[in-house]
DNA sequence: ATGAAAGCGCTAACAG
DNA sequence: CTGTTAGCGCTTTCAT
């Protein structure tokens, strides 16, 4: 009822007639207490309403039981279903998840060197965030646990990561097209909208960072295509920053040509979405007129009867925080590069080009 | 280059030869420092590539820097966009978020506790989570500031929360169907999962969280119901756990009727997929054979030309954390309930019923 | 098994 | 403007 003031250590210690030492020790299990002293001190503790102050803890004990995840574009259905993977896991660990978002430029300098230099967090879990040659000195300054998810750079080697294979993924992709009997196969891919300035005042041309996976993907297609004795068309490749309005223009932009594609791969779900609403808007019939692939099996992928390749984003968070949470109670193994396999989910937007199908209207 | 030790705050007094009172000064940008003192002492810390202990900090100045949001289904569309709001407004202020995901008994009790109890957090943002006769208590005992998003209860009313108008919202959806024209209009709703357990031991009844938002949406459906004059039908009512494929098989049973409704409303948008595919399954043509309309206008939403009422996702997270961040300040107005309002989104799926469509097959 | 005491790194009230 | 001194609440040797 009355309860104002939150109690500490103390106040139990008083009541139980003993010290401080003695309540924290009772109240960590340790064995060095009587089981006696102990029970008094857990029913004082109770009554109390004790609640131990865990900031105190931190200091004290010189962790801070929490574990950060830095993340670009929260919104991102991918980046939520590995981010929800991350939590189940945590929650039944000590550790607190801390959640630092990054969309800018800015926010990514003051974002790495807050999260990671102010020792907040025990370790640190970086999702899909491109990284810039300039920042590989700040994460290797950091004496905490950083494990990648989603991030490849030949700087990274000293890290833990996991990714997906890509490559094979995009290979897989376009290798069903080709199997269902299409030459003309359209890539659709992203670059990103994160600029770094250039260090100079000079406005000279801004470098993006490096996103690899959607050139993983394309370097997959690419792949399956020599391997089909099939020239690539420089026409049927596009790519602009990611998200289904962009990816839509490009694809209509695509099926406008001359000699169109009769499907198209697109590097994320997200991006296919967008190219189905160019085949609506184009009132071209997926998949009779147009074949589509994306990439990633996010939860609305099912929903559209989207064919896509199904990369496991809920197991990478998790198996990211396993890792990050080893690391964290000192594990020395060397840094090691974990491949997640993708899988092709075959459903409805994709199926053999027209000419083979469209016998009547 | 050798940073195995991280400096304090007594390295750079020392090398500086001023005690640590004077640094935490100047590095808090005090004014009640010589101007000199300070730039020797910020050049010194940076030489040092000193970065500030923030759990000392904290410990120090009482307060946790952090607010915590508690959340169930972290992998619900409708939670991650709300989150990605809370996120925007935290990305700009010195506070950390931490999350805890709840999506059981268990967890639930100890969430509850340990984030509230433990003083980790100055605050807590409670999303769409059913709250329990026996928590209010928890909640009023801890005297840190709280504010809810979707959740009402009776109980609640003296904390803040942000809210959005299921009840208009249900309305609006019924009233676009029955102005359609339309007059067999099923629903489709959800209860929750979540159980608590009995506290004696007896198996009797498990109490469901009471998840009101299914439920005022139904309000709304039967408000335009009763003022279109039309009889309320129980088969055309049906409500069980949340998700698509529960959604789905719900639906399969409702068209399957003698006298199937010719649209159905459904209390989400998750649902209306599974609505959606309901349909799919039995060959029946959307919208022209049943018009289906959502709730929430979920990203997905728009990929699916689903009609559905759109709540101000995004927008309700950053409003309750505006709320959040105003009383960790010390506002001291009374609390307030922030309804959000609702708007209809009219796309694909919803058209006249069949009868006035269907001509030609 | 328990007490005593030091200390984690920082801030803040009080002097001067 | 700066030094001194406590102290935040807990853990953890070191004694006893």
């Amino acid at each position: 009822m009355s309860n104002k003031k939150t109690h500490t250590i103390l106040d139990i210690a008083q009541i139980a007639g003993v010290t401080p030492g003695t309540v924290s020790r009772a109240l960590n299990d340790s064995p060095l207490v009587n089981e006696r002293t102990r029970e008094r001190i857990l029913k004082i503790a109770k009554d109390l309403n004790y609640t131990p102050n865990m900031v105190a803890r931190r200091l004290s004990v010189g962790k801070t039981f929490a574990i950060g995840v830095i993340v670009p574009f929260f919104t991102r259905p991918s980046i939520s279903e590995r981010l929800s993977g991350v939590v189940s896991i945590l929650s039944n660990s000590p550790y607190d998840l801390v959640i630092h978002n990054i969309e800018n430029t800015k926010q990514r300098t003051i974002g790495f060197q807050d999260m990671l230099l102010k020792s907040r967090i025990d370790g640190a879990l970086i999702i899909s965030m491109p990284i810039l040659d300039e920042d590989i000195a700040y994460l290797q300054e950091t004496n905490i646990p950083i494990v990648f998810i989603d991030r490849k750079h030949p700087g990274l080697s000293d890290f833990d990561s996991i990714i997906s294979d890509d490559i094979a993924g995009g290979y897989k992709a376009t290798k069903h097209l080709l199997d269902l009997g299409h030459r003309k196969i359209g890539f659709i891919g992203d670059i990103t909208e994160i600029y770094t300035k250039p260090a100079n005042g000079t406005d000279k041309e801004l470098n993006p960072f490096q996103f690899t996976s959607s050139k993983d993907r394309y370097k997959g297609y690419l792949k399956a295509l020599v391997e089909a004795d099939i020239p690539s068309n420089p026409n049927y490749f596009s790519e602009d920053n990611h998200g289904h309005i962009e990816a839509k223009s490009m694809a209509i932009k695509m099926l406008r040509l001359s000699d169109p594609p009769t499907a198209i791969f697109a590097a994320s779900d997200t991006q296919a979405f967008g190219v189905i609403q160019a085949a609506r808007e184009m009132e071209l019939n997926v998949p009779a007129d147009l074949s589509i692939v994306g990439f990633d099996d996010v939860q609305a992928a099912e929903f559209m009867e989207l064919t896509t390749i199904r990369q496991m984003l809920y197991r990478s968070g998790q198996q990211g925080v396993k890792k990050l949470l080893e690391r964290i109670s000192g594990s020395n193994s060397r840094s090691h590069q974990i491949n997640i396999p993708t899988e092709i989910i075959i459903r409805k937007t994709t199926a053999p080009p027209n000419g083979q199908v469209k016998i009547a209207a």
